[in-house]
DNA sequence: CTGTATCCGTGTTGATACTG
DNA sequence: CAGTATCAACACGGATACAG
């Protein structure tokens, strides 16, 4: 009959899941599905629209987004929430809990990094790009160092504050800063993590650079990868 | 022409990767589909064959687990080997690559403890469990404890070191040890994450306990879960 | 006995088009 | 802009049949 959609029945879980009291076992059922983690790491650095997250990830469609921000929404990693009138559009936005997600990501991150198939041509996020910042960074190369650099990356601005072999990185205006990075997160991970020299890059256009150059020349010695798995 | 099927056209590649050159989502390309994750776990603690396998991951059907010891052999996540004649069977054993995936557990298992979702009630393997020893140990509260304990889960037995708030485990046989727990994984998970007392369980018989009893009153503090997270 | 392959019913995933 | 509807393709899981 036509009354109402029955979209869901009765038992709530929709999924199959793991049936494994194993909490990484359980991690995988909140967020293993398709998508999730990606969808996540695009909200990392803060609430993202709807449409931001599917210009973000390219081959994601509106519909499986649609289920993984409920999904994620349900299992508490991620709330909806409406921004003030004047902008009044509906933003996703990760719960303190869903941000403590982020070691689950450097993991990931540092283990496929040793991965002989790693592909590291292909399309770069900023997200990805920030967090493999703080995955990568060296703090014994950066431990004496004290420096702010601004970054703008897809033509939003973020902070990064290197201190004591640490590094915070936050959305917001270039301020007060030493060095400013210009350029596609690619070009900056090509520079950072695949050896290209600042100086070519600036030449293609693909990287402007302002301020202290000497700062830039070592910030490219602070994330050094580890070396490919043998197998 | 009609020859052979077209499938699909050039690639081989089986499967639609994120297309992304973030290292976590090349981490999600090789062992992000379903139980991928958790057929590496059960090859922690040393090779297994295709049917014990099976044993220890109820839901999971035989093609299925080809395919992915078929996947993850093909991303050099592990190998196949035969034994030596009198057995000659053949067995599945992680590469030392494949070892290294192991923070990746310990992310995903210390993030999802927190979940308000969280049933440890359900199957629990002994992998689970050795793994989650060695995630949530508390170096602090066993800073000062040197001891070797042996475990006996599920017809198999384990040897773990604690040392300088640091805990080793490995399959072999439970000698020169000052205690020994006897009983399923989720019985002795029962007793350090679930607040059972250990008199309660040896009553029920399903955990039987010799050696050292106040070293097992003590190793039951060792191992305290995070709180759960707000949602 | 161990491991693999094939068939099939079902549910999940994904692309396109469409609606508030 | 933010999703929903529809439909095709594929992945999963169970059973069973096959190969060493």
């Amino acid at each position: 009959m036509k009354s109402e959609k029955v979209t869901r029945a009765a038992p709530a879980r929709r999924r199959q899941w793991y049936e494994d009291a194993c909490a990484a076992a359980h991690a995988l059922d909140l967020l293993g599905e398709r998508w999730a983690l990606l969808v996540m790491r695009e909200l990392m650095f803060g609430p993202r629209r709807f449409n931001e997250l599917r210009a973000r990830l390219p081959g994601l469609s509106a519909n499986v987004l649609t289920q993984r921000l409920d999904g994620l929404e349900a299992a508490g990693v991620l709330v909806r929430r409406r921004l003030p009138p004047p902008a009044s559009a509906q933003v996703y936005e990760l719960t303190a809990w869903g941000l403590e997600s982020e070691p689950i990501f450097q993991a990931l991150g540092r283990w496929a990094a040793r991965s002989p198939a790693h592909d590291p041509s292909l399309p770069f996020s900023a997200a990805s790009l920030l967090l493999s910042l703080r995955t990568m960074l060296d703090a014994e190369r950066a431990a004496g160092l004290e420096a702010r650099i601004g970054l703008l990356l897809d033509g939003e601005s973020y902070l990064a504050r290197l201190s004591h072999g640490t590094i915070a990185i936050e959305p917001g205006p270039v301020e007060g800063v030493q060095l400013i990075l210009d350029g596609a997160p690619r070009s900056i991970a090509a520079v950072l993590y695949g050896g290209q020299s600042l100086a070519a890059l600036e030449q293609d256009g693909a990287l402007r650079l302002s301020g202290d150059r000497a700062l830039a020349e070592r910030l490219v010695t602070l994330f050094p990868l580890p070396p490919k798995a043998e197998v």
